[in-house]
Formats: C-alpha cells, structure tokens, sequence
DNA sequence: CTGAAAGCGCTTACAG
DNA sequence: CTGAAAGCGCTTACAG
C-alpha cells in the first residue's frame, strides 16, 4: 500500500526554476564564492520555495566524499559505550559529518557486517570501539575490511582497543587497563589482603585480558582458583561473586567492570556479608552509578568521553593522527567505600 | 599527506574479470535467479578476487531505495534511550538495515540538523525516540520536515512519544507515563503519605508533562511548592531532593526518571534521613541500576526495549503500521525497598 | 561569474 | 539466461 508519492526537487529543478545551470546550483550549495550575489539569492528562494534538499548519495557519488562517520560498539545499553559515543558524536557533530553508529550486541559476525555496510556508504572514517576479539579467522577477516578503509584514504581509528600490528596507519587511542588493575590490586594489598578474588570478562576481549593481566602482575602468588569468570554483564557479575564467596578465604573482590561489580555486591549483600567490614569489592570504568551502590563503589576511572572526543576528532580530519598512531590514556584510582582494612 | 589511494573496484571491474556484462553482476549482487548457476560463480569469483564492495550510493541513487534507517535519540548515555536503541537496532539487523543512530544531545537544533542529514541520505525509515519538545517553532519544523519523509514513502516512527496530529500517516509508540505516575503516587497513599514531594524533568518535554501530570491527578490537593525541577540528571535530582528535604512535612519523594531518584536518594542519605524509615523514594524506567541503590528503588517499569523493537519493525516495514497509528505500551509499578509506611 | 558536458557506479526495463 | 542503453542526481574540470 505505499503508493503514489511525491518525487522530491531535484537540483534540476531548482535550476529551472532559478532559470540558471546546475553547475550554479550545485555552486550555491557548496558555498563557493564564484556566483554572484544576486544569483545566488535568486538560486536560495528556488531552494527555499521547492524545499530542495539535496541528495546526499548522489552528492557522494558524484564527489567521493560521503559526509558519514562510522562508530562501531558492542552494546550501547552498557555505560562504557555509551559514554564514549557521546564524545565521539559532539565532534562530528561540530565537523557537519553525520556519526552513523552502529551495535554489534558483541556479536563478531554482525561487528563485520556492519563493517561492510559501511564500506558500502564509503564512509570518511570509521571508528572501532571497545575490546577486540582475539580469534585469528576474525581478526584476518578485520583487518583486510579494515585496510579496504585505509586504501581509499578513509580514516582509521580503534578506540579503547589495542593497536593492530597489520594494520599500522590506523591511530589507537588506548586505554591503561593493565596499570589501572595493578593500582587498585596495590591498594587492596596495602589494606592487608592477600587473598584477592578476580572477575574476568569474555575471555577473548583485548579490555579483559589487559586488566586480567593488571591482576595477575599485581596478585604475585595468586591461587588460579581466585580468577572467576564473567562476560561484563550484572547477571554474571553475581554469580561469579557468589562462587568467590564460598571460599572463606577471599577478602576482596575485584571484577574487570562496575556493572559486574554492582552484581557481586548484591551477591555479597545476599550472603549476609557486611562491605567493607567482611569484604571489599571494586570495579573498573567509574561509571556514573558507581556513586549511588550501597556502598558508594571503589573503582578506576577512565576518560571515556574524552576518549571519544579524541577518536571523533581524529576520524572527522579535525586533529591529526598521532605521529606514533597511539595515544594512551591514564586510569585513575577512585577509592569510595567498598574497600577497607582485613580484619582477621 | 592523504596521498595517492586504490581506487576500489567497481561493479564494471567485476563484469570485464568474469567476462559478462554489467547488467549480469548486478543480479548476481540482487540475488536474482535470471542467472545461470556457471555465471554466477565466475562472477562470484571475480567479486572475491578484487575484492569488491558494492558502492551503497551508486545502489541508492539508482535504486531509489538506501537500505538506512535513521534513529534520533536525545542522549546516548542515558540508558532509556540506550535500551531502546538496543530494541532497534535487533531488528534492523534482521532487516539488512543500517539502523543510523544520531544522537541531539537534547538540543532541539541538533534534532533538525539530523533530520535534514537523513533526509539527505534519503532514508527509508526514520525513528525519533523520547520526548517531544513543546515549541510552536520547533514543532513546525519538525513536522515539515518529517512530512518530507512521508511524501518520499519513507515510514516515521515516534517512539516514546506522542503522536502529532498534523502527521496522521506517522506510526506513534508511546508509554503510560501518566498511568505509571498515578499508580507509583496511589502505592504511596495506600502507604499514609500525604505530603508527596515530585522531581519533574525538563518542563518543555512530553515525558515530563505526562509524568507529571500523572502526579498531579493521583496528588490531588497537592501543594504547589511540593513541586521541584529538575533535568533528568542525577544532579539534578540530588539538588531537587535536597530543597524538598528542607520542607520537613515531606514524607516522599518521587522523581520522574531513576537518575533523579538516585540524587535523591544520596541527598536524602546526606542529610542523615533513613529510607524508607523517615522518607520514601521512587523513580521511573526501572533501568538496570535500581537494583543495587541502596536500598534498591522502588520504580515504575517500561517495556523499553520492545517498544524499540517494534518500532524498528515498523520503520523496516517488517511489521504493518499500527491500524489507529498508535500503540499504547504499558508502564508496571516495581515496589522495592525505598518505599514504606509513613512513621508519624 | 556562468554554462555545457562528461562522469561518478549502480539498476532496470527492453530486446533478444 | 544475457546484454546494450538509459537514467538516477549530483560535481567538476573546461571554456568562455
């Protein structure tokens, strides 16, 4: 049933209406300065009066420039994303590209689909956010869309993911997982614990394994059945604090997100453990709910938004790449109130 | 320094390597059957070798059809629209959809420039997602713009909010906020409080109106000066909070979105106020953080994420258009732990 | 400052 | 089942 509509103006149009050339046309919508003034008022009302709007496929078929940015996300309900995209958005936003974002739900497959559906609107930039997956078969087929990107001179740029070797003129804005974990391991250890429980992320993801090896660098002499496994969503936060919980030797638990953390505090809550006085918990990212747990979350914070920003700056043309093509950002400690003294 | 690049390969480049005409890989790409099974994999073949990514404008420009839906969202870090972000972009990807998340920041300008973005992109659907803004301009705008969309016989989706009456053919999913606000404020009464002190957000948005509207049928008899503003920030919240708890005739607090209610809560707590023991506070969305407040909120839960997968069926004309043009989801009460009898 | 013409890379009747 | 040709709506040298 969509059934007769309305052809919209084209540049056609307009020029005939202005009784002039498409090539003026096309002048006045660019902004260049070889057209007269009156003729460019003539061209504005004929725009105005046909409320032309021009097409920007034609436009980018015509020019080779696309006006488009991609960003790539795993989850945008997860704060970490959702931060990062927001910088990400105020610079395209000022550069006049259209940030075109698009959700994986971490699924590789659809990470790569996405891909080429940005290949295909030839997009000026693309910017990977979050974790990679370490699968080789994924990251060949990665790598190969990625440098169809670099070969057509579009912009490149990973975001709070590792640089890729094969790939060395995308810029990588990182992020210090590894000193982050290590700094709030330390500070557990300086409480006194020595028997600090880990929750991992999806085993396979750069974020992950980075501050897993924050853990383990810190946690010198670690038990291996310290480490739980997690995959960075609430649910499995809890589970994986409740099985900790069942070793009476654990005295702090750390988990590689807040949103885990939230979950094993809850499980913590549920075993009728007092936090901090029986157990700390801390988390990483300092996302904004970290303030409103019970109690108030020990937890690392990364520039997410900052991070963003730069990526989007980067990938609009606005700044350029970094010479060394990464840029690394710091993880600050933050110490609320989940985190206290051993008491034996 | 963008120097020389690789021109990609084009549909024409596929044609001269498998030997067949143009018109030949088209319908290899368009999945058509007018092509024998040998043809087609020499064409097959020849896409692989060279690599060859289908220019999504040229389609567009010749097809009349993008394959792009656009969403437009006030806030990306704010789980409301995050969640129902997720809903979409599920099913566009069913779809082969490109679901195109732009991102205003709330500012009513920033709507319009994206709008015109998409419409330049020519897209086939077009999702606005929360609150409208009550602007006479603005509103005008808007719905000159979407009209634009329609004529084109591209589907406008409004989701989590209102139908506008001058844009009968667009397809309206909204929520009861003002069900939802009344049954939170008569969980309240039932509970002895009279004094109900209510957190409302931006004045201009529909969310807020319908939300507070709901408060002030269910508050009747309320005091004006019961009434703060806020922002839906949590900020806000804790500032609107802190002016209510100076009133001491005030027994609860409801805000009109969780982020507020959590300020609340903190400024409650900061004040030394035990809840719900001296207040109650309640909030609204039920996002995933009201769980581990402390203690977890009491809320009124919204279908966020079907009512964003419905609306990306909808704009991917996977799903008909609602018969009335709007579909009415629901909005249940979640009693938690911030909520109790008033203590005279 | 302005216009005519070619070209961007596809799809789609139309013929065969 | 396949191809030649026109056309989608712009931009961009090239001339003037």
């Amino acid at each position: 049933m969509r059934g007769d509509f309305v052809r919209p103006a084209t540049l056609t149009d307009v020029a005939n209406r202005a009784g002039v050339s498409a090539a003026t046309v096309s002048r006045v919508l660019n902004r260049s300065n070889l057209v007269s003034r009156a003729t460019r008022e003539r061209v504005e009302r004929a725009i105005h009066e046909l409320e032309y709007v021009v097409n920007g496929h034609a436009r980018a078929l015509a020019a080779a420039a696309s006006e488009v940015i991609g960003v790539i996300v795993g989850d945008m309900s997860d704060p970490f994303f959702a931060h990062i995209v927001a910088g990400v958005q105020d610079q395209t936003f000022l550069a006049g590209q259209l940030a075109l974002v698009c959700s994986t739900g971490s699924d590789p497959l659809r990470e790569i689909r996405q891909l080429e559906h940005l290949r295909r609107l030839r997009a000026d930039g693309v910017i990977l956010v979050g974790g990679s997956v370490r699968d080789a078969d994924h990251q060949l087929t990665l790598t190969r869309l990625l440098s169809g990107f670099h070969n057509r001179g579009a912009r490149v740029v990973l975001c709070g993911r590792p640089p890729i070797p094969d790939l060395p003129k995308a810029s990588a804005i990182t992020f210090d997982n590894t000193g982050g974990t290590m700094r709030l391991v330390e500070h557990l250890t300086a409480l006194g614990h020595k028997r600090i429980g880990y929750i991992t992320g999806p085993p396979l993801r750069s974020t992950s394994r980075e501050r897993l090896h924050g853990y383990r660098i810190a946690a010198r002499d670690h038990d291996p059945g310290l480490i739980e496994q997690g995959t960075f969503t609430r649910e499995s936060g809890w589970l994986a604090g409740h099985k900790l919980l069942q070793r009476n030797d654990v005295t702090a638990i750390v988990a590689a997100n807040d949103v885990m953390a939230a979950g094993a505090l809850a499980a913590a809550r549920a075993s009728g453990r007092d936090v901090p006085g029986q157990v700390s918990v801390a988390g990483f990212d300092d996302i904004e709910f970290c303030q409103d747990t019970h109690p108030p979350l020990t937890t690392v914070r990364l520039p997410l938004r900052e991070a963003g920003a730069l990526a989007g700056r980067i990938a609009c043309g606005l700044d350029e790449p970094p010479p060394t093509g990464v840029v690394r950002l710091g993880a600050e400690l933050v110490v609320r109130d989940t985190t206290g003294p051993v008491r034996e």
